[in-house]
RNA sequence: AGUGCUGUAGGCAAAUUGGUUAAGCCACCUGUCUUUCAAGUAGGCGAUCGCGGGUUCAAAUCCCGUCAGCACUACCA
């Protein structure tokens, strides 16, 4: 048996971080069992579901490096389907049309909620009469479809997560609609998410149901579906909640939940994948933590899976992406850059300063922990002049400091092409020629260089600024002032 | 309110399924390197395994009780 798992999210917003990590272990139990990752777009609720959303969606997943191999399929496109299966409930008996107006059955819910109990529909309309039925239509109401549900029914199945789990049929909340009511003159309307994604998982002959554990209770739901539809009931499996600091399922009110918020913020695809992948999940040998998703399918199995939700934690998450960021060549990181230092107006060309940008990359990527620190991290050794910071300006004001630069400037003046070496060595002359210590020379060089007393090494930092001539004007200013 | 799930250091977590001083990673602290910072490297601090009983020579692991947190209880998905 082929293993087929699926991804079905819905487009009522950008991707959100806790549909990515759903994704990422179905595509990793796929590719671990060699099975399909099938994508399905949950997209009935016409009213909220919009195709920038999908178009988001599917763009994030591949941007993560999850490919699929099939699909994209949209419920929308299906709706035959489900409304034939509403259909054969009717006709087999196991559901039925409720008149009850939203009003009733709110309610009913008040009144329940008066006398502390649970809320739930009480399933006034599950055995109306002809004559009832008669006098709610000419009345002109409009029927939902309610699937019957047996409150005797106790409903079992072995979570590949969990473990044995189980559920009563009365604790479900009443017979659950499976269509709403009619717009036109159909029959009925709109068919429910519960009841389209059992049709769904059936026709598409999913193997493995691997979603977070806020569905768990439609998962007995769902196998009563799946038996009344005469459908082989698939493999569940309910992964930990993705936590806010407060330790609650993280939503879109936490603030940056949309994956494109975490892209925007410098992460890499690879380190939010490889962090998805360790919330909940341990490797084997419990120890490596740093995994492609190639890496990780090869290890994956659901047992493995913790059951404890997981806060989200923005240290370890900007560790990961600094490990990927550092090990990465400046080629190739370079290219990741441009975008930064263009958004922030950094003189230089894309095209003719590459191998210029490539060596500065090189300089600044192991100070990198997002690809956004780049703009400080670089904002040094962009230009002709600088700006002093308090102890930069400080170290510039001592005495002999411009004298220094002075003898700088003339040394340099025979350098076309500066080397490290090349560097050192004027460094090392002038610190003889003004009888200073070597030290004096390096911190006041870099106050006259940077503007500052801190960052990126001296003398690689230098080489850098004398290939665009920027060590000469920088120097020269403050001779001048 | 019901039902379900979960509970190991600040965070993520492991423990060959009862057996020596409860792994590892992040964060934090310290040394080292770089005449700066970061990175790297070496080391360190931190847990009476939610709590209370019980079984046992031995329990984070088994049993009973208890508390807490979260999730779900839609004509959303």
């Amino acid at each position: 048996m082929t293993v087929r798992v699926r991804i079905a999210p819905s487009p009522t917003g950008n991707l959100h971080i806790g549909t990515a990590r759903t994704a990422v272990f179905n595509w990793l139990y796929a590719r671990h069992q060699g099975g399909k990752f099938i994508i399905r777009v949950e997209d009935t609720d016409i009213s909220r579901s919009r195709d920038e959303y999908t178009d988001n969606i599917l763009k994030g997943l591949e941007w993560l490096g999850l490919n699929w191999d099939e699909g994209p399929f949209f419920q929308s496109q299906r709706l035959d389907l489900y409304r034939q299966a509403v259909q054969t409930l009717l006709d087999k008996g196991l559901a039925y049309r409720c008149y009850c107006t939203p009003e009733e059955l709110e309610q009913m819910r008040e009144a329940q909620k008066a006398r502390n109990e649970a809320p739930g529909y009480d399933n006034r309309h599950r055995n109306l009469t002809p004559e009832q039925r008669e006098t709610y239509e000419t009345e002109g109401r409009k029927p939902v479809i309610r699937f019957i549900i047996d409150g005797d029914r106790q409903i079992f199945w072995q979570d590949k997560i969990r473990g044995k789990m189980s559920w009563k049929g009365s604790d479900l909340g009443g017979d659950m609609v499976v269509a709403r009511t009619p717009e036109g003159d159909e029959p009925f309307g709109q068919p429910l998410y519960n009841l389209a994604v059992v049709v769904d998982d059936m026709e598409m002959k999913i193997t493995h149901v691997i979603r977070g554990e806020d569905h768990i209770a439609n998962t007995a739901k769902q196998i009563l579906l799946y038996e009344a539809l005469g459908g082989e009931i698939p493999e569940f499996a309910h992964s930990p909640l993705i936590l806010n600091t407060e330790g609650r399922k993280l939503s879109k009110r936490d603030g940056v939940t949309s994956l494109d918020d975490f892209k925007n913020m410098g992460f890499v695809p690879e380190a939010i994948a490889n962090y998805m992948m360790l919330l909940g999940w341990t490797a084997p040998d419990s120890t490596q933590e740093i995994f492609t998703l190639e890496e990780a399918a090869k290890l994956f199995t659901l047992d493995r899976v913790n059951k404890a939700g997981a806060k989200f934690d923005w240290d370890k998450l900007d560790w990961i992406n600094s490990q990927y960021l550092h090990k990465m060549s400046p080629e190739i990181l370079v290219d990741l850059l441009i975008p930064y230092w263009q958004n922030a107006g950094y003189e230089f060309n894309s095209e003719g300063d590459r191998s210029w940008l490539i060596e500065l990359t090189g300089i600044i990527a192991p100070s990198l922990t997002r690809l956004s620190d780049a703009v400080a991290e670089s904002r040094l050794l962009f230009g002709d002049s600088i700006i002093f910071d308090d102890k930069g300006q400080a170290q510039i004001e001592q005495e002999g400091v411009k004298e220094i630069f002075a003898a700088i400037l003339t040394a340099i003046a025979d350098y076309p092409e500066m080397t490290s070496e090349d560097a050192k060595a004027i460094i090392q002359q002038v610190t003889k020629e003004k009888k200073v210590k070597k030290g004096f020379v390096m911190k006041s060089l870099r106050a006259g260089l940077t503007g500052e007393l801190q960052g990126p090494d001296l003398i690689q930092s230098w080489v850098l600024l004398h290939r665009r001539g920027w060590d000469k004007t920088r120097l020269q200013s403050t001779v001048d002032s």
